[in-house]
DNA sequence: CTGAAAGCGCTTACAG
DNA sequence: CTGAAAGCGCTTACAG
């Protein structure tokens, strides 16, 4: 009934424990006989490691890096919370986890962080990516140090990383377009859409999905270009108000940040205001969806996402089979679905966009 | 750096390694002197307890039970199928799952299946739950035997369980009625509601939410008495078909199961069918979306429920804090943001409602 | 009330 | 290429 241990394996293999070991964990040094038998036992006994007993033994602590944008994006402010809330409570199970802080969205400096990481100790890193070949160097450079990496929110080139943790972002902006649309309820309108840049893959891709979705599917829409923002929350500002003025908008979609500006002008607004979408669920967009000044938020569960990296990441070092995960879905929030606030006040503080 | 062990603090307060243990563990026995001095030489050192290793050194096995109705509702075989899938991807880690089936809302039945539990030995059970005071009695027995005890899905009585797992009722109610409205953008309509029975605290709960938006915020619209279904799709295919060809409607929403007759019923419409929102996420509502038939699914997300109980059971058993974990939010789905289908087609075949 | 010792399932030198 | 033995941080009898 109880499982089979090592030692059984090593009994019915007519083997020592040592040996046994070498081949279950491929140490090397073994008469293909022995293995052959080893292989054979463990099949036959359905042996299967003990992870838990084999931290132990090795005094095993799992040693985290997460290589974050710096700057007070609410966003990743979030992220970070996160990541030292789970971190804390794994206490226990001797994870470490470090935030490192880069400079956002720039490639040199992303490239840099990464290199510094080879002199440091760690077993596996997560990293708020970019699409940039420039990376490709130093993350094999780590891959062969034997650090485990994956991509987080933004992702790497394909090749460089183990696994990409974060959502479809087409998905994300056709989930837009089809929410913008239901809420015309057959009518016709205009829509407007912001972005930081067309430079940030996750932006472009939103619109992207969004612009499908609405033509395909809601032809009755007229789509204006997408205005730029640089996730400045002035420029939104100052562009909201100067949309708003210009032509009669019946729908607006911010793809990126900002969005605090974008809100400012929306509570000016007398009468009825246009059908509002915005990205990320935080302290000032939580408060416009109940405040009534916008109508929906995609968020992408940051807290999801990082409980998801220190589950790969610590499968990935351990060398053994990712658990089955739930997929990452764009959530959609309205007023009436939202989570209970769970940030403290000191956080609150911190935080703005 | 490395964390201090149970040996540093017998050091420490000057006492053996049994002690330290003793009074770590409140195994009693212990002088009142030395009870102090291994609490000062803890919080001096800062010394947490290594699940882990006592987990291993006591052979510990967590032997879970979860309770769920019979019958082949595909809610619940969704639901089966995350504790197989997940007990099984946990064999590591010592834990065994037995899914229980019990007669479907009888609260005899249930009554008698949670006394049979006490025959077992189970360390922690999930139970699908029923609010009937008749339950409390068999509840209090398991937890005076020192079994760990939550509500999955629906609740049990509050003082009869450590945790309930489960999606706010009301919050999902009131996300439907918030679609419902936008989807109208601005103009009249009427609206028919479902249900299995308002017996059925989840489902009285979600009509409950449901009718609170529409009367404040989208008064305009006009919501018809609810129709009883027994959550049984031909009640519901024929009660569809009959609504549909009485008057004009504009929404249609389904509190309970039973979906694949209302969809097979807005098939058959010609023209325009009303908006249409159901609850679950399951292979017929899956594809109902993606063929256009009904615009937007709530799902409770039976993947992530499942993941917390074993979580929050774990925890429970080991008397340790819960860790924290993001709350349980009804999720929207529209055809843009599904998760992949990662059903077998063997499960599939298994599956209908 | 207190302590010494074996054992949980592994890994890691160390000796052959 | 192979094996015997100590140790990871705990729990559990057992002896005092």
């Amino acid at each position: 009934m109880t499982s089979p241990t090592l030692s059984d394996v090593a009994r019915a293999a007519g083997v020592s424990y040592a040996t046994a070991d070498r081949v279950i964990n491929n140490r090397g040094n073994v008469a293909e006989k022995s293995i052959a038998k080893v292989r054979e036992a463990v099949a036959a006994l359905g042996y299967v490691r003990n992870v838990a007993a084999a931290n132990l033994s090795r005094g095993r602590v799992y040693r985290l890096a997460f290589l974050i944008p710096r700057g007070s994006n609410a966003f990743f402010n979030r992220i970070r919370q996160h990541i030292e809330h789970t971190a804390a409570h794994q206490a226990t199970e001797r994870v470490t986890a470090e935030v490192i802080e880069v400079a956002a969205f720039a490639v040199e400096g992303l490239q840099d962080s990464i290199s510094d990481l080879l002199e440091r100790d760690f077993d596996g890193v997560a990293i708020v990516g970019l699409q940039s070949a420039a990376l490709e160097v130093p993350l094999a450079a780590l891959r062969d140090k034997g650090v485990a990496v994956v991509g987080l929110v933004s992702d790497l080139p394909q090749a460089a990383r183990a696994a990409y943790i974060g959502i479809d972002n087409i998905a994300a902006g056709r989930t837009a377009g089809r929410m913008v649309g239901l809420a015309h309820g057959g009518r016709g309108g205009r829509v407007q859409t912001f972005a930081g840049s067309l430079d940030a893959r996750d932006h472009a891709e939103r619109l992207t999905g969004f612009r499908e979705v609405l033509q395909t599917d809601f032809p009755q829409l007229e789509l204006l270009d997408p205005i730029m923002t640089k996730d400045d929350a002035q420029v939104l500002n100052a562009q909201t108000r100067q949309a708003l003025g210009q032509t009669e908008l019946t729908a607006l979609y911010n793809v990126g940040a900002g969005n605090s500006g974008l809100i400012a002008a929306l509570q000016e607004e007398r009468g009825t205001r246009p059908f509002c979408v915005v990205h990320e669920l935080v302290a000032h967009s939580r408060q416009a969806l109940l405040e009534r000044h916008i109508d929906l938020v995609i968020d992408q569960r940051p807290d999801v996402e990082i409980n998801r990296a220190f589950t790969v990441l610590r499968a990935l070092i351990d060398q053994k089979e990712l658990p089955p995960m739930p997929d990452l879905v764009p959530t959609i929030y309205v007023r009436d679905n939202l989570p209970a606030d769970t940030l403290t006040d000191k956080m609150k503080a911190k935080i703005d966009d």
